[in-house]
RNA sequence: GGGAGUUUAGCUCAGUUGGUUUAGAGCAUCUGCCUUACAAGCAGAGGGUCGGCGGUUCGACCCCGUCAACUCCCACCA
């Protein structure tokens, strides 16, 4: 079969990715094999996969390839989460794009839109994930809005709110007045914005004329002032105790109110108190059981408590009240002020502090387990140190859960009101209706007269609220409790994500796993750092610096992509993406490919052993053996550690390295030349091993090439690791003098202008030719020598070469420029005297010698043997030279 | 303002409890090669006072102190 020139990704993924699933290798059931679980953190249904979705996935589907061929019964669960306000967002405009208005819509007519534009674009996701080449099983794929996980969610909620964990609640929120719901603190992106402080004179509620200045950024939120706060040492305004002032344009009688929270330096020293429209003076409120007055509705604009400027937008009012107060003569300053602003991460305005009834779950006693067990080091983090001490901090602080949103795509609360606001939570409107007949002893009505009287809350939960259950409830652990599945998949093995999503995401399904399966949900916890651009910024739409998967599949492969995403991202690291990268990989599929093309040719034209080269092939195979026994334990051990790059690296290294530009070229017979049987049957097989410990990383290429090397019985993607047999050091000492000796060599020549192709004629000069026996004949091919021979002099008018207490001899028909010669040697001298200086300083040191350990002491002393030995040699060089 | 982290070659990173030939890799760079697997390649090479200063030690990239730069998280003074 003749191979094309270079490796062509493209006309083997497809088919080998179908040939997997046909095979169901990917579809995991119970069995007595331990479980290797692993949960996709699920990406947005109705979201594109971007760059840190690639790595993520590449590292998760590198995990359990590897765990696949381990022994372990593999199963990778795939899904998407139905992200209440991204999705519900574009659905809103996709809707209007169409001309139809959300508020003109039913929720039931909503939703059914929203559903069909999730069916329509929810694919996507899954189409990418399948073109990366991810071995999730696609019989359990989940989705975060499935029925039964919707009836999960709702049960969790039922259970919390009977435990007393869930409460519902005034409280001070984020509010974005464009989607009309509250955000969650972390929901919420500062900016710098430079505005205006204004400074305002109230006037006193005294005999004669008095007033009291104030700064304030907001003017247009006076009229929800209910005091004045000033610092209780203040002197300017101590004669104020039990004063009151008067809101200007409206005139409303406030107290002036004394609290240590002002900063008597700031602006003036006094602070008006607005509770409806600021967190810090909601609480200066509630310790001064000050009046609520909300001036602002829920889309912005100014209410009728504001008495003034009603339904116009809080800008708009802002601009309009300024200028009045101006005229009026209660503006006395302006300055420039910097300051951070709240924008919604969804819609970008500017998010409004604002009262309202929200759902709140208690996070305290969940917190505590779900700390211990970080902690106590039952799940692990990688890397540990850099986000322990993140995880702890943020638990011992944590706040109570905001999980009301005021959207209709999500799971509905469960909550049912009466017209006087009286409520019962339960799981269906059924239960609902009975629950509150029993619970507040009314008469069951007729069935039309309950549907008129209880109203379900219209909000939906926060989509942690779903996602949090997410290890468990893949396998129905809450839906159906205790089941087969649950037991054996439950806890998975490791989650992998972004470290910005510690909060949101693994801390919680920590404290739901805890809670509902009394057990950590994962063993260890992968984050993988931010993937950047090779500039270091952050990638977005904006800046244009977002590759399109695909696209990048497209042009380098699949393999390509994995490789180039995995060789520079350690965990936890940031990774700055660089298309070099990828170009890298392609180069490295490229080099397997020629690698098979070379072992490819020797098909069919084998002789068998008896000859004289069995010898040298024989320590090439031997050597190769060893190296890659030693290799896989290294890798082993690597990935036990989540070094997931540095394994790469290595792997990369013995194919390149070790196997290609060593192993291959010292086996390798004259052009058309038979090879020995024996060689060829060992290539083959380490060929397969080297594809094999690829293969997690490069699932498509290997695949492919081992199919390729020989008729095969079985497939890559499930064939079981054998476990590294131990290596012996001296034969691969051995090679690793072979290699150094081949390189001296030709750095020999080369920097005497000799030309690779220039055969010479080599001398060694050695204390020990034994070592030399079987590799002679590959030193000769490797360095281009046509003779080989040893001596026990110096050979004069040569080029001199010296590697431990052995000297190479070059001995070429090109003319030697001694001047350079010479030059190199000194170099070296001075280096070597340099060198022995060091350590003979340290060995005269006699706090040294007596202090250090014996094998440190016997190493110094072989250094400086060594070190004199290579000096006599160069010195002896340099006599043969002039 | 509080906390955490980072700083090693032009770039991205390793460097295991302080001693392993006066610091390693990949990429990039330079030199020489179109040598019958591979120019998306081969063979070589150069390049670092390990952020600064001070300390502990016989000995520090590693431990301690301090300063500096950068990054992230948390809080959010009107």
């Amino acid at each position: 079969m003749e191979l094309t020139k270079n490796f062509e990704p493209k006309a083997v993924e497809d088919k080998w990715y179908k040939h997997w699933l046909s095979k169901k290798y990917f579809n995991s059931k119970p069995d007595s094999r331990p479980a290797f679980t692993v949960v996709i953190p699920p990406p947005n249904v109705t979201g594109v996969l971007h760059m840190g979705h690639t790595l993520n996935e590449t590292v998760q589907d590198i995990l359990v390839r590897k765990a696949r061929m381990s022994g372990f019964n593999a199963c990778w669960i795939p899904g998407s989460d139905h992200a209440s306000i991204a999705t519900e967002a574009k659905v809103v405009a996709m809707l209007k794009e169409k001309g139809i208005d959300k508020n003109h819509l039913s929720r039931e007519e909503f939703l059914k839109h929203a559903f069909t534009w999730k069916d329509k674009y929810g694919g996507i996701i899954y189409h990418q994930i399948e073109k990366l080449g991810c071995s999730v099983d696609w019989e359990r794929t989940s989705f975060t809005m499935d029925d039964d996980y919707y009836r999960a969610v709702i049960k969790v909620f039922i259970d919390l709110y009977n435990k007393g964990l869930i409460y519902r609640g005034a409280r001070m929120i984020n509010w974005d007045p464009a989607a009309k719901t509250a955000l969650s603190d972390e929901e919420v992106e500062y900016k710098e914005f430079t505005g205006k402080l204004y400074h305002l004179r109230y006037k006193l509620d005294t005999a004669k004329e008095e007033f009291i200045s104030i700064a304030t950024q907001r003017p247009e939120t006076i009229m929800g002032d209910t005091a004045i706060c000033v610092h209780p040492d203040d002197k300017r305004y101590a004669h104020l105790k039990g004063a009151f002032a008067f809101v200007p344009l409206i005139n409303r009688r406030i107290p002036v109110i004394f609290d240590e929270y002002v900063d008597p330096a700031f602006g003036t020293g006094a602070l008006k108190v607005t509770p409806a429209h600021d967190i810090n003076d909601y609480n200066l409120g509630l310790k001064h059981n000050l009046e609520v007055v909300d001036t602002i509705n829920e889309d912005g604009t100014m209410s009728t408590a504001a008495q003034i400027y009603i339904g116009e937008d809080r800008f708009t009012a802002r601009k309009k009240i300024i200028k009045e107060l101006k005229d009026k003569k209660f503006l006395t300053k302006e300055e420039e002020y910097t300051t951070r602003l709240g924008y919604s991460q969804r819609t970008g305005v500017v998010v409004e502090p604002r009262i309202s009834t929200q759902w709140f779950v208690k996070m305290k006693d969940l917190a505590e387990p779900a700390l211990k067990v970080v902690v106590d080091g039952d799940i692990k983090i990688h890397p540990g140190d850099k986000f322990l001490a993140t995880y702890k901090y943020w638990l011992e602080n944590v706040k109570d859960w905001c999980i009301s949103r005021q959207l209709w795509w999500g799971q509905q609360i469960p909550a049912w009101y009466d017209a006087e606001g009286r409520m019962v939570v339960a799981e269906t409107e059924e239960e609902a209706y009975n629950k509150y007949s029993t619970e507040f002893g009314v008469k069951p009505p007729l069935r039309e007269e309950v549907w008129r009287g209880l109203v379900q809350d219209a909000d939906v939960l926060d989509t942690w609220f779903s996602s949090w259950l997410w290890p468990m409830e893949v396998f129905k652990g809450i839906s159906k409790p205790g089941n087969e599945e649950v037991k054996y998949y439950y806890p998975t093995s490791v989650l992998v994500t972004g470290q910005d999503i510690i909060f949101f995401w693994v801390a919680r399904m920590v404290m739901a796993g805890m809670e509902y399966e009394k057990q950590i949900p994962f063993k260890d916890v992968y984050f993988t750092g931010m993937v950047r651009d090779k500039l270091g910024r952050k990638m977005s739409k904006s800046l244009g610096n977002c590759p399109d998967l695909l696209d990048l599949i497209d042009r380098y492969g699949a393999d390509a992509v994995r490789f180039g995403i995995m060789v520079s991202s350690p965990a936890g690291n940031d990774l700055m993406f660089d298309e070099n990268s990828l170009e890298q990989g392609r180069n490295f599929n490229n080099k397997i490919w020629n690698a098979l093309k070379l072992v490819k040719m020797w098909e069919g034209k084998q002789f068998a052993a008896g000859s004289e080269q069995l010898a040298e092939n024989n320590f090439a195979i031997n050597w190769f053996e060893n190296r890659l026994n030693e290799v896989k334990s290294e890798v082993d051990s690597l990935m036990k550690q989540f070094k997931l790059s540095e394994a790469l690296k290595t792997i990369y290294s013995l194919i390149w390295d070790d196997f290609c530009s060593w192993y291959l070229e010292w086996v390798k017979p004259g052009f058309e030349q038979p090879v020995e049987a024996a060689v060829y049957n060992k290539t083959i097989i380490y060929f397969e091993e080297l594809m094999q410990l690829l293969h997690p990383y490069m699932p498509f290429v290997t695949e492919e090439i081992y199919h390729l090397l020989k008729e095969q019985k079985d497939d890559l993607c499930i064939k079981q690791f054998a476990r590294p047999e131990s290596a012996d050091p001296q034969i691969l000492s051995r090679g690793e003098l072979l290699k150094q000796v081949i390189s001296a060599i030709r750095d020999g020549k080369n920097k005497n202008q000799v030309k690779p192709k220039d055969s010479i004629r080599l001398y060694i000069q050695t204390g020990s030719s034994k070592n030399y026996a079987s590799i002679e004949s590959i030193l000769r091919k490797q360095v281009n020598a046509d003779t080989v021979s040893f001596t026990n002099e110096a050979v004069t008018n040569s080029i001199v070469v010296a590697i431990e207490k052995d000297k190479f001899y070059i001995e070429t028909e090109r003319e030697l420029d001694t001047a350079t010669l010479k030059d190199h040697l000194i170099k070296d001298l001075a280096h070597q005297k340099g060198f022995l200086v060091s350590v003979e300083k340290k060995l005269s040191n006699e706090r040294f010698v007596q202090n250090a350990k014996p094998d440190v002491l016997a190493l110094e002393l072989k250094k400086k043997a060594d070190a004199e030995a290579r000096i006599k040699t160069i010195e002896e060089s340099l006599s043969t030279i002039s």
